[in-house]
DNA sequence: CCATCGATGTCAGTGACTGTCATCAAGCTA
DNA sequence: TAGCTTGATGACAGTCACTGACATCGATGG
């Protein structure tokens, strides 16, 4: 056996969910949190960088898995397309954790600072998904257009699904929401 | 004459904008640009609820801007076209001001606590745009989306602007842009 | 058995931000 | 004119996010 309890960062970021639900983000301090953890706050800061971060470690995986996803896409598939089936394919991992990923937003849609922290790291995402674009020879400006405008649709897919019904499909969704958006940008 | 200088808050954005620039964001301090200003940190915080906001006073006129010329447009308008008229009618604006606008993005970009304020001014842009389309009939998602495309062609245009020649049309590259997106929603 | 390493703890410090009360010119009212 | 109120600012103490420096100590490898 080790010194300490294994999965420090793991019980860091339960213990933060937990108090984050509980009594809200600004009420909570980073040494409680830490305290629930059994653990100080500088070990806290060890994991994350900051107090808000503890909420996005998932990120990173997301962003692997759709990079993935555009590569992988047969040849001929048009940019708009290889996006879509991305974002589709990451939306079925997010419905398996549904009830996480609905606390998780709860959590965040009632705190401007970590809608900015969100707001950052699907930008982020935009960005990895136009550099995947690239890779598979699409051009400036297309690849960063297609990419926004993907990220656009999952962002409003996602609202409509954490809010909708258990039965909502959430890949269904983003196709629907796509569709949308396809008749919106040709004039209608 | 008053008790005090006149124009606190524009003098407190001046000193901002100008110690940003020479030492950059993190290296400031706000009892700097306080100092600058002739006034003390705790009025500075009574002006702009932080040290970022400072920076993004602009964000209500442009907003405004955007909402009246949607509203403006004639009945029969396209969603997309609204959007994309008030977006031209606002980088015209923006093209006024061009040294500001770089030397304040060149700012942003240098942090990444700038660029979350700045994508979350964006998304109440968007939301006040989807806003007014509601207000013409627009139903959702369409409206949400003809708001979040326009965003998007709109900080893409800005990018290409900013980093474009002092001849470069702003209100033009927002229409070329807005014509790439539609290639590339419609499978191009 | 010893040197090193890695995760954590301890502690002191900086700076963003807040609550509270004091100040004082300007304007309003009796 | 004297007094009252108002609004912008200053003064000051306090909380908390975050950082740097150094100490601790079990595990691991030679």
């Amino acid at each position: 056996m080790g010194r300490w309890e294994p999965n420090a960062r793991g019980r860091l970021e339960q213990a933060a969910m937990e108090l984050y639900t509980e009594r809200g983000f600004e009420q909570t301090t980073v040494a409680e949190i830490a305290k629930r953890a059994g653990l100080t706050e500088r070990t806290f800061f060890r994991h994350f960088a900051d107090k808000r971060e503890v909420l996005f470690s998932g990120s990173r995986t997301l962003q692997q898995h759709l990079e993935d996803a555009v590569a992988g896409a047969p040849d001929a598939t048009a940019p708009i397309d290889a996006i879509a089936g991305a974002l589709e394919a990451a939306a079925a991992l997010l419905q398996e954790r549904r009830d996480r990923a609905r606390q998780r937003q709860a959590i965040i849609a009632a705190h401007a600072e970590l809608r900015e922290r969100e707001l950052i790291k699907l930008a982020r995402l935009a960005a990895a998904l136009a550099d995947a674009l690239r890779r598979r020879g699409v051009t400036d400006p297309a690849a960063d257009l297609a990419a926004e405008a993907g990220i656009a649709v999952f962002r409003i897919a996602f609202e409509r699904w954490v809010s909708a019904s258990a039965q909502s499909d959430f890949p269904q969704v983003i196709r629907e929401s796509l569709e949308e958006l396809k008749a919106v940008t040709a004039g209608r």
